[in-house]
RNA sequence: GCGCCCGUAGCUCAGUGGAUAGAGCGUUAGGUUGCGGACCUAAAGGUCGUGAGUUCGAGUCUCGCCGGGCGCGCCA
């Protein structure tokens, strides 16, 4: 079991001296009705600020009126005593009171080393946070229809639903991940209808699907179905649409399987229909006079939640739209016990996070438990030109092609990397070219790439406990007492910081810090590794205490890949 | 027209209302009789699109404007 991560822990210190300072009578308890700041803990950009620092005096000069700098003075003074008593586990070494009213806290070595003692102790369990309570999470994201293999067009809500699935994980969360498709209807007898003239060597109609996967689909058809297909008063266009759109799904499973992403549930969106759960959600609005007819067709009421217009759930003609298996996915999902839904969409799709939200609270649903994550849309560039494509022209890249080119380990960093609200830049041929580097063995050149930095890192000190190994000597149990100063400390203070990155993961549902601190982490180690001596004969407990702490540093190193699904190699 | 997102270094991008705005790449100048030089050190490079406002403090919050993307179906 690791300790709490420091921050918290100096949360928890300055929770107590400011009630210290209260019982003491220095300052009086805050008005009901005042706002009680957030005790807000951070890293300091300059290092000469200390471990951590807090503007706690500053958020308090205003309900106290008092001076951010003599409330600093008073709550630092506090914070030290309270270290400083019998049985205290604050991490707390010294506090400096600066300029407008920062606390800069400097941590104690052995406070350091226990985190560290840690991680060697329970590696698993290195970098589990709990910020927010445990919850059962639905995260379905992707969701093509199977009418043809994903593209790169598909490729950042695979890795943005994935990424977030796996944080939402290390955050103590129970995640689900799914894949929502449809494979009866329009879309599938086109595909269909494609197939059987790709067969029969006709052109393939207007509204159908061109490229290379419609005629290898075409050569695969089994001699059977087609004759099943092509009997008298058979809908062929149906029959091979849905052999098609089956073959075509197994694809994109084995597709996303190879990226590391494996759904835990397929649901179809016709089987929502077939089970009665479209039926009895319009129902459940209807009960709660939600819904409406106009035109003949059946209204949800969604201008009465704040939408812009109504939507229709039942057409004229008596058959529903897509909105209405929404409605119906959205029952099913909770009648499966998950408190949370989170939909990762394409920015595209943001004209529809309202009616869905509404639908849910019309229903009943407490509407924020309905999460969309909308991801910016992506601009892949090749020399320079746009890469443009069109499905029904069979002209695209397909995401295995791209993954091809480009690796999978580094197509995940530099989506990890990046903001899904902002749109983004993939240059294909650029990436393509570091990763051919990497292969040829031009190392100066692949580690431009951070990801091969980072894994680098790692294989580095793989070999190097490789090494010790073979010089008879192993790390030790417990690095207490080496971590006071020099460079063990700065490599120290960066390996603690995982926790912490990891609940700020959690809490804003993003991965661009996790890369960064990555980045941060590997380039410690670099600096350790130039300025001490690891494998020493000579200085045998010297050696075993920084074979632990470089042994806690890859374990750390291996956590943060892991957390983006990114390898973690022994060699490279 | 209305709605949502974006505008930060030459390029690609980070930046929970806090201290001197960062990283990678690119550019420039250096570093190895020791464990993987796929490494390290340093420099140059910024009116944070723009104008106002909010406050002790704004790249971050509010409003206007400019520029870019997307959406406004009884399509999916």
């Amino acid at each position: 079991m690791t300790p709490a991560p420091l921050r918290s822990q100096v949360r928890a210190a300055l929770e107590r001296a400011w009630a210290a300072a209260i019982e003491s009578g220095a300052l009086s308890p805050l008005p009901e009705d005042a706002p009680r700041p957030s005790i807000e803990v951070e890293r300091p950009a300059n290092p000469e600020h200390g471990d951590l620092a807090s503007n706690l005096a500053m958020k308090l000069a205003r309900p106290y009126q008092r001076s951010p700098l003599e409330l600093a003075t008073l709550l630092a003074a506090k914070l030290v005593r309270d270290a400083a008593e019998t049985g205290s586990d604050s991490p707390v070494e010294a506090v400096e009171v600066a300029k407008p009213g920062f606390m800069n806290i400097r941590l104690r070595p052995d406070a350091l080393a226990a985190m560290v003692d840690g991680i060697l102790d329970t590696p698993d369990a290195w970098g589990r946070v709990s910020p927010t309570g445990p919850r059962k999470v639905n995260v379905e994201f992707v969701s093509a229809n199977p009418t043809g293999p994903l593209t790169i067009g598909n490729a950042r809500g695979a890795f943005i639903g994935d990424l977030l699935s796996r944080v939402l994980e290390a955050g103590g969360q129970d995640v689900t991940r799914e894949y929502y498709f449809n494979d009866s209807g329009a879309q599938i007898d086109n595909l269909g209808a494609s197939v059987a003239a790709m067969k029969r060597g006709e052109p393939v109609p207007e509204e159908g699907y061109q490229g290379d996967y419609v005629s290898d689909l075409a050569a695969a058809v089994p001699d059977d179905l087609w004759a099943a297909a092509t009997v008298d008063g058979a809908d062929t266009a149906a029959v091979l649409g849905r052999w098609a759109s089956g073959r075509v799904r197994e694809g994109i499973e084995s597709s996303m399987e190879r990226l590391g992403v494996h759904f835990d549930v397929w649901t179809s969106e016709g089987r929502l229909h077939e089970d009665g759960w479209v039926g009895r959600a319009v129902e459940r609005l209807r009960e709660n006079g939600h819904v409406f007819e106009a035109n003949g067709a059946l209204w949800f009421r969604s201008t009465a939640f704040g939408d812009d217009k109504d939507r229709v759930i039942y057409r004229s003609d008596g058959r529903p739209t897509y909105f209405a298996a929404d409605i119906g996915y959205v029952t099913e999902k909770f009648s499966r016990g998950f408190e949370h839904l989170i939909y990762v969409w394409g920015a595209d799709h943001h004209g529809t996070v309202a009616r869905v939200r509404n639908a849910a609270a019309a229903m009943g649903y407490d509407e924020g438990a309905v999460q969309v994550l909308l991801y910016s849309w992506v601009r892949f560039v090749r020399d320079g030109e746009d890469v443009s494509m069109s499905k029904r022209a069979g002209t695209f890249i397909t995401l295995d092609e791209l993954l091809a080119e480009v690796g999978v380990d580094a197509a995940r960093w530099f989506f990890a990397s990046r903001a899904a609200t902002t749109s983004i830049d993939f240059d294909i041929e650029q990436m393509r070219g570091l990763r051919e580097a990497l292969e040829r063995g031009d190392h100066e050149e692949a580690s431009k790439l951070p990801v091969y930095y980072v894994q680098y890192a790692h294989a580095r000190i793989a070999s190097i406990l490789r090494k010790a190994s073979e010089s008879g000597l192993a790390p030790a149990g417990s690095v207490a007492g080496t971590l006071g100063s020099g460079p063990e400390a700065a490599l120290a203070r960066a390996i603690v910081r995982f926790p912490e990155v990891v609940e700020d993961a959690v809490l804003g549902e993003e991965t661009q810090g996790v890369t960064a601190y990555a980045i941060e982490l590997a380039t410690a180690f670099h600096a350790f590794y130039r300025d001490a001596r690891v494998v020493d004969p000579d200085e045998p407990e010297r050696s075993a205490a920084r074979l632990a702490l470089v042994r806690a540093a890859q374990v750390t190193l291996a956590r943060t890949l892991g957390l983006l699904g990114i390898s973690a190699p022994e060699s490279m």
